[in-house]
This record gives structure tokens, C-alpha cells and sequence, in this order.
DNA sequence: CTAAAAGCCTGTACGC
DNA sequence: TGCGTACAGGCTTTTA
């Protein structure tokens, strides 16, 4: 699911409600998830108090004075929160919950249809801080709260000859994007996505990452992009889907030069392109 | 029946 | 040698 902006509004909409509220309840479920906590992990985190809540790449971090507990929403991950009885009732009942987190005054619940998504946690004698925390994981610069600077991409990818769309959705290289917003972002940048790195001019990654910063950005503001199972805590769907101009356009209208969309299958991942517009390297 | 869907990990092979 | 990368396959449920 969640690229970098589903994510995003996750945490947005969940770090005022979770700040300074105590763990008192932990439970997971017997499914088999990407990765899950230990019961050793579920007693450490009980009784804590949530400093804020984070995120790292796609990686939701909800801070704890001794540890990091990281949610990874995969493919089909929502995180649902209940505020009483009635709504913690009705969750529980439905398919597909795989973990929860009771509070002090609030419930959040981690649904994932698909279970590519986890649970995670990283004590502080392993991580001490959020920057090691992102070695540990592995995750590359944040398109919007790190530097993201064009001549950096240029120099380094002046010998690497892999396509710009497969580097883009590499998270140990660039953080949080995914087929939705690197496809998007390469058509308004007017760049194929089959470009090798090393083919791309300074103008063209300047383009590139001018046009992922404002994706995301306005990706964000308007709830995240919602294909079927996306919502934020609250239930609300993501609006930017009505925003894109390629993705899941296959064979519709180019909006700039009204010639029939393409699709290939890059790095095992359909990717929507025009082969007229995306020509600017 | 098959294909495809927001992600990412693993194993193997290969080239610099 | 060793690193980075390419490619296939796997994980899983649901829907068209
Ligand atoms: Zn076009």
C-alpha cells in the first residue's frame, strides 16, 4: 500500500492522538506476518508511554522511551483506531486484524488483507536514535524531510546503469517511493522510466526529483491515493487517485499529447508511460 | 480459469 | 574477492 504519503497521513493523524498515552495491551494474531513481535517483545512495551509517532521510509515509528515500534502496512495494510467499546467490538469481529495496541484512552488496530505488511521492534540497545535506526533498516534519503538534491543524484549514479524507475522505487537509496508515485513522477517529469541512470542529464534529475517533492507533497494534503483497501485511521479514503495522470491508465488518452498510454512490466511492476512525452533524458 | 494489485525478501547468476 | 544489480519466485487474499 502505503507508499511515503499513505503513510505519512497515518502518522499525521495519529501522533496528537497517541502522544504520552500508556501501553496496556498488546495482542497479536496467530497468522503468520512478514515479521511479528515476540511475547518477550509484547511484555517490554506494555506499560510504556509513546513519546511521538514517526515515520521512516514506509515504516510508521511509534517511539517508546526504551524502543522503536515499527508497523509496515505491505501491500493491503490499514491502521484503524477505536475510541470505545462499540468500535473496538466491531473491529475485532472483522477479517484480517493482526495486531493491536490498547491505550490509555484509544485502541489502533493493524488490518492487512494481504500480510506482506509487520510489526517490529527495535530496543534502543540496538537503535539509540531515529538516524540509527534508518541505517538499521537500510532506508535512503527522504524526498521530503532530508536533502534531496539533484547534483548528489547525478554524480552518484554517474556509473550505475539501471533504470531510473527500478532506482527511484529502491528504498535503501531513496525513501518511501513505490510504483504509484515513481511512475507518476516520471511522467510529469517527462522522463521514460527505462532510462538508465547513467543516461540522465542534471536537468533531467532535477525535473525527476522536482516533480517526486511535489507529488508526494500534494499526495499528502490530499489523504494519500486510495486503489481499494487504503483509508487513514479515521476511515477516510485518499483523494490524490483522482490526480493521476498514468497510473492504472493503461491504453487511455496521454492528458499532454493524447496518444494511447503504454504499460510495461518493469522490475516485476506495471509501470504506465507515454512513449512521446517521456523523452526529456 | 487467469491476472493483477500499494512491497519486499531470498537465491542465483553475472559483470565490473 | 566482493559488491551491486538483474531476474525469477515467493508470500497472500480478493476482485475483475
Ligand atoms: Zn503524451
Amino acid at each position: 500500500m502505503p507508499e511515503l504519503p499513505e503513510v505519512e497521513v497515518i502518522k499525521k493523524s495519529l501522533n496528537h492522538r497517541l502522544k504520552k498515552q500508556f501501553i496496556t495491551n498488546v495482542w497479536t494474531s496467530k497468522f503468520r506476518m512478514r515479521s511479528q513481535l515476540t511475547a518477550q517483545d509484547q511484555e517490554l512495551v506494555k506499560g510504556k508511554m509513546i513519546e511521538k509517532v514517526s515515520r521512516i521510509g514506509k515504516f510508521l515509528v511509534i517511539q517508546l522511551p526504551d524502543s522503536f515500534l515499527l508497523l509496515h502496512f505491505g501491500m493491503s495494510g490499514r491502521l484503524l483506531i477505536a475510541k470505545n467499546n462499540e468500535e473496538i467490538k466491531k473491529i475485532q469481529s472483522t477479517k484480517h486484524v493482526h495486531f493491536l495496541l490498547g491505550l490509555s484512552s484509544i485502541y489502533i488496530f493493524l488490518h492487512d488483507q494481504r500480510r506482506f505488511g509487520g510489526v517490529r521492534l527495535v530496543r534502543k540497545s540496538e537503535a539509540d536514535s531515529i538516524v540509527s535506526l534508518k541505517k538499521i533498516l537500510n532506508i535512503g534519503v527522504d524526498p521530503i524531510e532530508d536533502l534531496f538534491r539533484p547534483r548528489d543524484f547525478f554524480k552518484k549514479t554517474a556509473r550505475v546503469k539501471r533504470n531510473i524507475k527500478s532506482y527511484l522505487m529502491d528504498g535503501s537509496k531513496i525513501a518511501g517511493v513505490g510504483n504509484i508515485y515513481a511512475t507518476e513522477s516520471l511522467f510529469r517529469a517527462g522522463v521514460n522510466p527505462e532510462t538508465p541512470t547513467n543516461k540522465l542529464s542534471l536537468a533531467a534529475w532535477s525535473r525527476i526529483i522536482g516533480c517526486i517533492q511535489f507529488v508526494l507533497t500534494i499526495a499528502i494534503k490530499q489523504g494519500g491515493s486510495t486503489l481499494r483497501d487504503f483509508t487513514d485511521p479515521t476511515g477516510k479514503r485518499g483523494d490524490f487517485t483522482t490526480n493521476h495522470l498514468v497510473y492504472g491508465k493503461k491504453n487511455f488518452n496521454c492528458v499532454v499529447c493524447n496518444a494511447r498510454l503504454d504499460a510495461k512490466l518493469i522490475n516485476q511492476r506495471t509501470t504506465v508511460f507515454c512513449k512521446f512525452c517521456q523523452k526529456r533524458n
